[in-house]
DNA sequence: GCCAACGTTGGC
DNA sequence: GCCAACGTTGGC
């Protein structure tokens, strides 16, 4: 069974209709310097997973569309570089310390499935995103949070928030 | 731009 | 190993 992710990214840095432009729509999904998150994407993801990528930090942040895993967790090396911002001296090529996977853009949404939305939604109350102080820019989706956020995308965003 | 939440750092 | 200070995330 493939497992199911939640990523985040700023659209003004990089949004999902950015992976769409990117060569064979796939991009590195680097930068990540977190703990939590490092472990996940070094022992977690397998090729095969789907992600929602989650468009944070702007005018509207929720779920903005669909990507695939396509290559697993491997070091990252945007942590070599001395010129880059993600750079960090104790991160070599014998010892990693950042990982990273690689993506691939599947669809976008019909629409933005809004954090205000699931918010409202009792279904998702569990579903870290939705709780404060959840700061990880990674998180794993269960198989029911997966398809339940998929049948909110063929709903009206009103319908939804008035009703869920 | 504010600020709550939480992770990281470093002095002791 | 404690914990205060500081940095970052991200919604609002």
């Amino acid at each position: 069974m493939p497992n199911y992710w939640l990523m985040k990214s700023e659209p003004d840095m990089f949004s999902i209709y950015d992976l769409r432009k990117r060569p064979k729509q796939r991009e590195h999904w680097d930068g990540v310097r977190n703990y939590q998150v490092r472990n996940m994407l070094r022992d977690d993801f397998r090729v095969g997973d789907q992600a929602f990528f989650y468009h944070s930090s702007c005018k509207e942040p929720g779920v903005a569309g669909i990507m695939k895993i396509v290559r697993a967790g491997y070091p990252d090396h945007s942590a070599l570089n001395p010129e880059g911002e993600h750079y960090d001296p104790k991160h070599t090529l014998e010892t990693p310390r950042w990982y990273m996977v690689d993506v691939e853009f599947e669809r976008v949404f019909k629409r933005v499935v809004t954090l205000e939305e699931m918010k409202q939604c009792l279904e998702l109350q569990d579903f870290a995103v939705v709780q404060r102080g959840s700061r990880l820019s990674i998180l794993p989706v269960t198989a029911a949070q997966w398809k339940f956020i998929l049948s909110l995308e063929d709903r009206r965003s009103r319908e939804v928030l008035d009703g869920c």
